[in-house]
DNA sequence: CGATTCTTTGAAAACAGTCAATCTGTGTGG
DNA sequence: CCACACAGATTGACTGTTTTCAAAGAATCG
């Protein structure tokens, strides 16, 4: 399992034997089974999670019991909460495997000691950091600029490979529409 | 001019005379009148930029002509265009001031040498962008979670020195609702 | 002051949400 | 292997919200 964290790392950044040993050192394999979570809402995070395989949604509840998911992760993707890990509260977040799903988790504290012994690690990771505000950014722009049909079609055209593994009402979470909204807009696409 | 960055520094991190002399010599003060751009859509950005006063609008228009505001920033804050400045790209963006502003301008070469020579400096950007990173997901949760009224009325709890300062038509758009819609928001609001 | 920008209002149309019912497909236990 | 339960998707009817377009008021700036 460790091998897929190698093969995305490999394809990122160029490391060698012992960065990679020195990593494999401190992950630990985590197995989720369907509808197992991963974070519930009040604990706090204290990982960084890569994801091997599975597939694993965030989201909050509201007050009217509504979930919301704010994001899904995938296969080379990772998971967990930045803002209860970096600021040390208690998540909002929701963290549930919606497939059977491996995961490479670090504690805070090894994965801090990977990032000073292994600089270009760290260069890595702070550049993903910043390509996920990026797209952070880019849904939010597509929020407030796109009705909910553009919204649907660029979701399907973004992230195909989600689209056909998740049941449609968590993709109408996602884009912030009724379950009903979205089939009717399925209908209106077929027409076409 | 540079003294609000200093003082701004000085409340994050701890850093040398010598530290904030490096950094002053490679500032650029830059002065926008009301009106005028930072940025422009189509433009590469290569820099980093520090808002000692004033405000501004980065925005993007879409095929109908229509403003969609990404972002305001003001005192104390950055602007520019991390899509375009870290991958390369012609901006999307457009940036504009809505009143005199100005700016301590950063190439990108001279802003890495700080970060290079600097470590703390550099930890303390990461965490920044971290930082906006999670203040982008906590919106895009507003967004797909939030009906306008709630939005409008917790962007006015949030951003009070920003929503006195800017036209409504222009919070509308930043909340990706008509200013129409807005202005009846407010009256609905007003009764209760 | 006059021009321009901003805000408000009204009326109609488009869009989206809710609730309840039905339909479909899948999988489990008898 | 069938029947039933369950989760997911669709549909209808209704309600509520938001947009659009046009026009009129209010505020601001040169």
């Amino acid at each position: 399992m460790f091998k897929v964290f190698e093969d995305y790392l490999s394809e990122k950044i160029s490391l060698s034997p012992q960065d990679f040993e020195l990593i494999q050192s401190v992950a630990v394999i985590k197995k989720l089974r369907k509808h197992q979570y991963l974070l519930q809402e009040g604990d706090i995070w204290t990982y960084k999670a890569f994801v091997c395989q599975g597939l694993l949604r965030s989201f909050r509840t509201d007050d009217k019991g509504v979930d919301h998911i704010i994001q899904f992760s995938i296969e080379n993707w990772w998971a967990g909460d930045i803002e209860s890990g970096s600021l040390g509260h208690p998540s909002k977040n929701n963290i549930e495997a919606l497939e059977p799903t491996t995961l490479l988790l670090f504690s805070s504290k090894d994965f801090e000691m990977l990032e000073t012994k292994i600089p270009v690690f760290k260069d890595f990771v702070t550049a993903l950091i910043s390509q996920s505000y990026i797209a952070s950014q880019n849904r939010v722009h597509d929020n407030i600029s796109m009705n909910s049909e553009e919204r649907y079609s660029k979701f399907l055209k973004t992230y195909p490979q989600i689209a056909n593994r998740v049941p449609q009402h968590m993709i109408a979470s996602y884009l912030g529409i009724s379950a009903e909204t979205l089939s009717r807009i399925r209908k209106q696409i077929q027409k076409k």
